[in-house]
DNA sequence: GTCTATACACCGATAGAC
DNA sequence: GTCTATCGGTGTATAGAC
């Protein structure tokens, strides 16, 4: 009886060539990064980089892929928290936490730039894109009813706006310098109402 | 006696190489755009490009190089305003104007993409955020002295931050969505001191 | 100054041996 | 499944005519 395909070790394979290919694409960029670079630095031939993916874009799609599970994690632990804003700020956090990669923004510039030229990944990462705005906005509709929030906002484009504000954090990442003390002063002063104090701000 | 080189017909060639290129750089990507595209674009054939230009990074810098004039006065316009904390606003809106163009976010990538694997096109754009910097910084200074600005802030650190914004804003660009009045409510309110009423927000 | 033509190099993806 | 070898296609930059 023929061995069954061992689905461990292909997975292994494949997430080898996910990780290699990333760091490539972080640093060359897509186009400067060939099927052979990945296939080296993975620890492998340029033949089986095709055998377990059609293309170099789906090469590419799949980093993007491995963060649906973690995001939706992420997601979920925020509503399951009481406080709505508290919650807002802990998202952002760890979402910025990756900013420290000193890939971060070279793996968020190359995905703009790819974003438009493959319709799959725009499939992908608007699914991304859709679990974190989902959940900001969820959230700072609770914030709202709550008095926590600015009700002259409008839910999801203040959502959306927070993503950008993570976004921008990752462009500007500088290994030696933690956004996050900014973000959250950014994040929660956007979110007050009108009325109220504004926090003291607690970064340098 | 010969005739000089007509320097106005050669500048507005250049010129037209350069806007030609812009547009292609930022809808196709710098690696997908060639050398002939520019030039068909341009109405001239490849060969004129490269005796106008050393390299296709050249056409790229060129870009950017015709930004600082630009820039200067912005700030300098900026500067000789009486209210600071104003003055910024009006800075980061007649930025985010630009954000507007189609092209803005696809132009915005591409340079961040390359900006890493030019040195020579570093300096230039290094030179730009610096005018900007400058000028951002010096006015949230003489905020913090006017009491206008939280002085818990480091004024070039929160210079670089806005500049940030206006990146994030850049990125978002959606040419149906008038990004500066979100733009407006985040500087105002990154920048208040944390004993005053955070001002009411005049969006929707 | 501007064009055409091309040298030279490189890459993505496939074919076929093992 | 993984490799080596290779084909077809393409792009930068130059050379040389005009």
């Amino acid at each position: 009886m023929p061995r069954p395909v061992d689905l461990e070790r292909s997975a292994a394979r494949r997430e080898a060539i996910t990780v290699a290919a990333a760091d490539l694409f972080a640093r060359h960029g897509f186009e400067n990064t060939t099927a052979t670079d990945i296939a080296r630095a993975a620890g492998l031939s340029s033949g089986t980089v095709f055998y377990y993916f059609t293309d170099k874009r789906a090469v590419f799609r799949s980093i993007f892929e491995r963060d649906i599970p973690v995001l939706r994690e992420l997601v979920d632990r925020a509503l399951a928290c009481d406080d709505p804003v508290a919650a807002v700020l802990t998202m952002v956090d760890e979402l910025a936490a990756d900013a420290l990669d000193p890939n971060a923004s070279g793996i968020l510039v190359e995905l703009l730039r790819q974003i438009d030229r493959d319709p799959e990944l725009l499939r992908v990462v608007t699914g991304n894109d859709a679990i974190l705005l989902d959940g900001f906005t969820t959230l700072i509709e609770r914030g709202i009813e709550a008095g926590a929030v600015d009700p002259g906002l409008d839910a999801r484009e203040a959502a959306a706006w927070i993503v950008h504000l993570v976004d921008a954090a990752y462009l500007g990442a500088d290994p030696a310098r933690d956004p996050r003390p900014m973000l959250r002063r950014l994040v929660t002063r956007f979110l007050a109402p009108p009325t109220a104090d504004p926090p003291t701000g607690e970064q340098g």
